[in-house]
DNA sequence: ATCATGCTTTACGTTTACGTCAACGTCAAG
DNA sequence: CTTGACGTTGACGTAAACGTAAAGCATGAT
């Protein structure tokens, strides 16, 4: 179950007075959202996520539990993580210039597209499903009439 | 792209009569639907499919396509191999006793539950993808209003 | 002071889904 | 009868997505 415990962190950070700064270590991101620090650090090695250094430790803001969620999602979705990456830095890209919003357009379609396709799939998937479950129940109907 | 070509065996079967009865080789099987040999022979060693072997030679049917069809959409889907072998067979088993009946209705309603989670993630993902859209493009009118 | 915990890096292991030879069989054509 | 064009079986290679130790800091608790 991957419930929304909030654990502060024992730093309550020096820019404080912002009690939605919020805070997390590798450990209580991984529990809450079901996989282990080891796959978040492998996110991290693609790039996937880029949470703050303190010293040596790492620390994790709202942005990262964000990206994180399209992530999961991309993930049942079957995405692979490269093309992952790019979908979630697409979500934060500058935007500054015209020609940067315009390649942004762009991506959108094309992902767009790629969903739209995939829901199709299911779609048809499930359309078969009910026909053979319909199939079946008839099946089971004949048999119980003798 | 995916044609529909036709390529009788040279072997046209001497139980014939019925041109309904159509075989393939490996090579247009791949061919037809995209893939490599390599990768024909990949599922079959999964047991997705079983095509008949006249001696030493593979020859494939309408029933396997069938299931490379499935299989298919399956990848495309992200399934992973073995959890689409399961829904391959599931498509084709016996069915003789009720309690059979009974397990494959069960692994349906299993299988739906999987696809609509699916189809929930997809829906969000499209919706998201919309209102990002809409952010961009409020932002290229502000850039091209100056 | 030291001990246990938790976090970190390094690095090799594993599973899935094929790719890529290598080496051989076979069958019709030249 | 040899030459291709396919087909077949190993067997090893590889890329992705982590798993699994091993070993070193850092810090709060005893």
């Amino acid at each position: 179950m991957i419930g929304g415990m909030t654990s502060p962190l024992r730093t309550p950070v020096p820019d404080a007075g912002d009690d939605r700064a919020q805070t997390w270590t590798i450990r209580e991101i991984a529990d809450e959202f079901g996989v282990t620090h080891r796959t978040i650090r492998h996110y991290e090695d693609l790039g996937l996520i880029t949470p703050e250094r303190r010293g040596t430790v790492r620390v994790y803001h709202r942005r990262d539990r964000t990206r994180l969620n399209l992530i999961l999602r991309g993930k049942r979705l079957g995405f692979p993580l490269e093309e992952i990456r790019t979908i979630v830095d697409l979500y934060d890209a500058p935007l500054g210039k015209a020609s940067q919003l315009e390649y942004v357009l762009g991506q959108i379609d094309e992902r767009r597209a790629d969903l739209e396709q995939r829901r199709a799939d299911i779609d048809a998937a499930i359309t078969e499903l009910g026909r053979f479950e319909d199939r079946c129940r008839d099946e089971l109907r004949g048999l119980r009439a003798r």
